[in-house]
DNA sequence: TTACTTACTGATTAATTAGTCAGTTTACAA
DNA sequence: TTGTAAACTGACTAATTAATCAGTAAGTAA
């Protein structure tokens, strides 16, 4: 005798809004795969920290790689979209590398986790995920700078591209480390928007200090 | 009937050295750890790599969770004999900053992939076994040489910690997106020796030009 | 009210993966 | 040669995990 399956009554999601829920699932994906990068994340973790079952995430996204595909793919939108405002026309080199700094910063303040998925992306996969998109809008514009400014006497001879890769150094690997010095200092919060000005701060000092020919 | 089982014969490993199999391990695990995280790691692959089947793995180290542990513990004792070897006494602030620099980039280079290592234990485990262990000595050496020169008046007022970020950020960060601008300019290695050794001196101009007191 | 579509889930399956263990091979001492 | 301990493995188990799918609740239009 066969006894049918009797399910109970469920209430669950109160909103039933297909937008919604999958911003809440890419939330919790961007989270989870920052951590613990493609192998390491769980589909279970996503699901729970966005309130709904593992079948949701397969529903919305079909298998954990596409999932995963959707996540890298919101930051680089959001940075295009920030690049589209950006003007550095008529700038000086200097007033321009300023406003590059503190963008850099800025952008990378408001989602400090992205830095690892970045890495976590370029270690495990080689980036293959990355490669046709442009991230590297950003760092065209600083060469371009750079060079300008080199060009102009008002920067000293450095070399373009390791020039840019110390500047952005100086700018992003505080968001980088601020997780292993959590342990040294518990006590300060590095993400605080204080603290995060200071850093800019200090940023752009040092890098300018760095960068400009001096009194000769 | 129960038919006995019959095991082929093997040959399989030669050296049946240990020390020697588990150092292969650990460098197995290490390059696996650092790609994928403690929970991204995979046994199987760990095994594959140091040519062992993963019961070899457990019957040296019987958890992955041990093996991660073992596997974090090798660079701090490294770390902890090559500063006893460092000796800062009698020089100028500026002399022992450059020396530091050296010392920063050259084990980093020597170890490119233990930096994913580091932020991996971070950022998945809050850096728990970390914690105990100060792999930070080079931090205070850096630390002391900046207060001292910012005392004598070599050094611009900096604030320490921040300057001390600033510096290792241009040193390590170098090492660290090594693996995502592999896909911007595939033709280069940026782990040579001689892109390290120019990665090395721009990073001693940019950082001294930095820190210094500009003439006045 | 009814018919239909969309949003979502519980329960289950198939595959992967850490861990176990009895047993085999090698080195070496007596 | 024999005995013994250490090094190592093949074959297995238990647990975890991604993926599936039939089915249910909610919205919507006729």
């Amino acid at each position: 005798m066969v006894r049918p399956k009797k399910r109970v009554a469920k209430s669950i999601r109160a909103n039933r809004d297909a937008e919604l829920t999958q911003r809440q699932i890419l939330d919790a994906a961007e989270q989870e795969f920052a951590r613990h990068g493609l192998k390491g994340a769980r589909m279970s973790a996503i699901a729970d920290r966005a309130q709904v079952t593992t079948a949701t995430l397969h529903y919305y996204f079909e298998t954990k790689e596409n999932l995963y595909k959707a996540v890298l793919q919101r930051p680089v939108d959001q940075i295009q979209t920030t690049l589209g405002q950006l003007n550095l026309d008529g700038l000086s080199p200097e007033a321009a590398l300023k406003q590059i700094i503190r963008i850099a910063i800025t952008s990378e303040a408001e989602n400090p986790q992205r830095q690892m998925l970045w890495f976590q992306e370029a270690s495990q996969n080689q980036g293959g995920y990355f490669k046709e998109c442009n991230v590297l809008s950003l760092h065209a514009h600083l060469l371009k700078v750079l060079e300008e400014g080199i060009a102009e006497g008002c920067f000293r001879p450095l070399k373009p591209f390791l020039a840019l890769t110390h500047i952005l150094s100086v700018c992003l690997f505080y968001f980088t480390v601020h997780e292993n010095w959590k342990h040294l200092t518990p006590e300060v919060d590095r993400l605080s928007p204080d603290q995060i000005e200071e850093h800019t701060e200090a940023a752009i000092a040092f890098i300018l200090a760095a960068v400009k020919r001096t009194a000769d």
